[in-house]
DNA sequence: GTTTACGCATCCCCG
DNA sequence: ATGCGTAAAC
């Protein structure tokens, strides 16, 4: 017996109902940003609880673990808590869940690595230099690139000539070398029980699609299967969802074609186009109307996503009226930008917005440094997402290479790194020990009998005693204790510089492996869901303080906030340097800067430096970005400093002010510093340097 | 022959 | 702040 019925009627709209109540069949929802797509979700595994369905026959599959969570932890709020017993989590970690299942059947143990970026970066640069392919002079890619063109060769079905022509022609002269390296890092990787984040796709499509019989068991074992952000996923997810609903057919899928931003990864939003052609006889249904935003913000965000090229579907509206117009300020500096941000972020905190309800939004992590520094001195306190992560650090990937030997003793990989930590030992050294270990059915005892010279005898002796000892450890805690004895005083020889804060991020770890009863499942899910950085995200005090969220678009994916902060509009920045050269990287950008602007509720503040740093480059102007300049200007406001405001009416119209970009026939590109009087000013030109001109002589233009 | 120290460029988004 | 190439040191 349930304690409630569920009010659907009272709680969905029609479009959103139509999507609860369908329970068989595919069905593809088409969800325009704040449309109640999460909503829709939840209700829809209640009502399959409800209608009997064991929780464990439900798989639903989002972006990350967190959100799998929480929307499990809502459907039970509504229904009750056996709605937490429904499969839920990624298509890797379900693909990681399955392989250690059924890995075997192709030739895999049930202990294999799962290797994360850097590590097949690192794995991809020792097989580089292997078949000498690093010589220098050479110019051949390097391991970030090569990763790049594998992942995408392999989630996008295409071979390596087909990626190489479209999207890297000038590498194409070394088409034979590159293809040599990947299959020689496929034989790699095999040999040594390794999978990257691609091998886990892959290697799970391969068995549904080799093995009839798991797939009667997976369409046996999972009768419904949900896929959120299908707009995010690429066309081996698609076939992975594909084959294991054979069965029966139970899928729904949830998405937004204008809020496609993983395409560098291998996404491609026109699945959901294709999702009708994948599953015969798809109901289409359609979410239009926002309960998020105010009516402004929805007619900016309309606006950007009008002038993509290719656009579906939807066309967002709200009942909510009123509200204020999205914001616009032009800073002369990032200093000038943080100023702004943390102003207004404090005037709203006096007004009684908590400051969880706020965030600041970039397309980059390093767009928010000024800021972070600003809210430090202002004791405003944030928690920032996206950017580095606690696996990417040095120290941390040093103690996680050391369990990984405990588990895979044939991961050559981490005896790499493990042996390159000892006084002495070089990468010849290495790869002479590593030479004996391979051969070895123990490679750890191997380790005790190796011939090693005094200069690191004593070394390898220690690291011996270690391993050793590990292996013998039941509780991950004490592993993690044990092994920090051995590895502090190197982590004070190596990084001798800097080596207390670092001892705190082996604090956090720690924290972390708690919950852990099992080394195998720590591992997997440090690589499979790695945790933030920041120390503060791990501190239970820090929980419940309330506390500003800075964030990646990326990372933001998904979320809303009373207010939100987009910053660093300025071309370079956002759209990205890096992603003005083609057409469909522009389109990603534009996509991104829509999701970061239906992000917000009541508040919009979008901000510009028109000044900043470029590496090799120093201080330069920066362009208001295009996203900016292509919006029609009654759909947001400026927003002026009140001080300048009382000035206004005795500056003459047209007039010059401080931060306004100019154009001269000469110097080119400048901004004006200073009005000095009405008819002289002080500029800064790019390349020039500052000067001081009359107007009555110098044609200055605004820009 | 190897290891290590140091200076130099580089730095987007992510499971 | 990390990752590289080169030069000095063992």
């Amino acid at each position: 017996m349930r304690g409630r019925r569920i009010e659907y009627l009272k709680d969905l709209n029609p479009a959103q109902l139509e999507a609860v109540r369908t329970l068989f069949g595919p069905v593809l929802v088409i969800a325009g940003a704040g449309s109640g797509k999460t909503r829709t979700l939840v209700y829809r595994v209640a009502r399959l609880v409800e209608e009997g369905v064991p929780p464990e026959r439900i798989l639903l599959l989002t972006f990350t673990r967190k959100a799998a969570r929480e929307m499990l932890r809502r459907a039970s709020l509504i229904l009750d808590a056996s709605c937490e017993r429904v499969a839920g989590g990624t298509f890797h970690s379900l693909s990681h869940q399955m392989l250690r299942r059924y890995g075997h059947l192709l030739g895999y143990g049930s202990n294999f690595t799962v290797l994360d970026r850097g590590d097949a970066e690192d794995a991809i640069n020792l097989l580089r230099g292997a078949l000498g392919l690093a010589e220098k002079g050479r110019r051949f890619p390097k391991k970030d690139t090569l990763a790049s063109i594998f992942s995408k060769s392999v989630n996008q079905g295409r071979t390596l000539e087909e990626i190489l022509e479209k999207e890297y022609p000038h590498l194409l002269e070394h088409l034979p070398d590159i293809q040599r390296l990947f299959s020689e890092y496929q034989r790699y990787k095999r040999e040594h029980q390794l999978m990257d984040y691609d091998d886990l796709l892959l290697n799970w499509y391969r068995v549904l699609l080799e093995h009839p019989g798991v797939r009667r068991e997976i369409s046996r074992e999972f009768e419904f299967i949900m896929v959120d952000e299908y707009q995010d996923t690429n066309h081996l997810q698609a076939e992975i969802v594909r084959l294991m609903s054979e069965g029966h057919g139970n899928v729904m899928v949830v998405g937004d074609d204008s809020q496609s931003i993983y395409a560098f990864r291998g996404a491609n939003f026109r699945n959901i186009l294709q999702f009708p052609r994948l599953f015969p006889g798809a109901k289409i249904i359609k979410l239009e109307e926002n309960y998020r935003s105010t009516q402004p913000i929805l007619d900016l965000a309309n606006a950007v996503i009008a002038r993509a090229r290719e656009k579906y579907t939807k066309c967002l509206f709200t009942r909510k009226s009123g509200g204020r117009k999205p914001v616009v300020y032009r800073a002369r500096d990032e200093a000038d930008q943080s100023r702004f941000v943390a102003e207004r972020i404090l005037e709203l905190r006096e007004e009684g917005i908590p400051l969880s309800e706020m965030a600041v939004l970039f397309r980059a992590a390093f767009h928010s440094f000024d800021l972070e520094l600003e809210l430090a001195k202002r004791d405003i306190p944030f928690v920032k997402y996206g950017g580095l992560k606690l696996i990417e650090a040095a120290h941390i990937k040093d103690i996680v290479a050391h369990l990984r030997i405990i588990l895979n003793p044939y991961d050559l990989l981490s005896w790499h790194r493990v042996l390159l930590l000892l006084e002495g030992v070089g990468p010849r050294t290495a790869e002479k020990i590593m030479n004996h270990l391979r051969q070895s059915t123990d490679p750890v005892e191997t380790l005790a009998r190796f011939p090693s010279r005094p200069s690191f005898r004593e070394g390898l002796e220690a690291l011996y005693r270690v391993l050793r000892d590990l292996r013998d450890i039941p509780s991950v805690e004490e592993k993690l204790e044990r092994l920090y004895r051995y590895y502090t005083p190197v982590l004070e020889r190596v990084y001798h510089d800097d080596y207390p804060k670092r001892e705190r991020d082996l604090e956090s770890l720690l924290t972390l492996s708690h919950k852990y009863r099992d080394l195998s499942e720590f591992l997997a899910d440090l690589a499979l869901e790695p945790p933030e950085s920041s120390v503060a995200d791990l501190e239970p005090e820090n929980e419940t303080e309330d506390h500003l969220v800075l964030s990646t678009i990326h990372s933001a994916k998904g979320l809303e906030w009373h207010t939100v902060f987009v910053i660093a509009l300025s071309e370079g920045r956002f759209p990205s340097a890096y992603a003005v050269s083609s057409e469909e990287e522009l389109e990603e950008e534009r996509r991104l800067f829509y999701v970061a602007v239906t992000r917000a509720r009541e508040n919009l503040y979008l901000t510009h430096p028109v000044t900043g740093y470029v590496p090799g480059e120093g201080r330069v102007i920066l362009k208001p970005s295009r996203f900016l300049e292509e919006l029609p200007s009654h759909l947001y406001e400026i927003y002026r400093e009140p001080r300048e405001e009382a000035s206004d009416e005795e500056v003459p119209e047209g007039a010059f002010r401080p931060g306004d970009v100019v154009w001269h026939p000469r110097f080119g590109e400048g901004e004006i510093r200073d009005v000095l009087s009405q008819d002289k000013v002080r500029v800064y030109f790019l390349g020039h340097g500052e000067k001081t001109l009359h107007l009555k002589f110098a044609r200055l233009e605004r820009i």
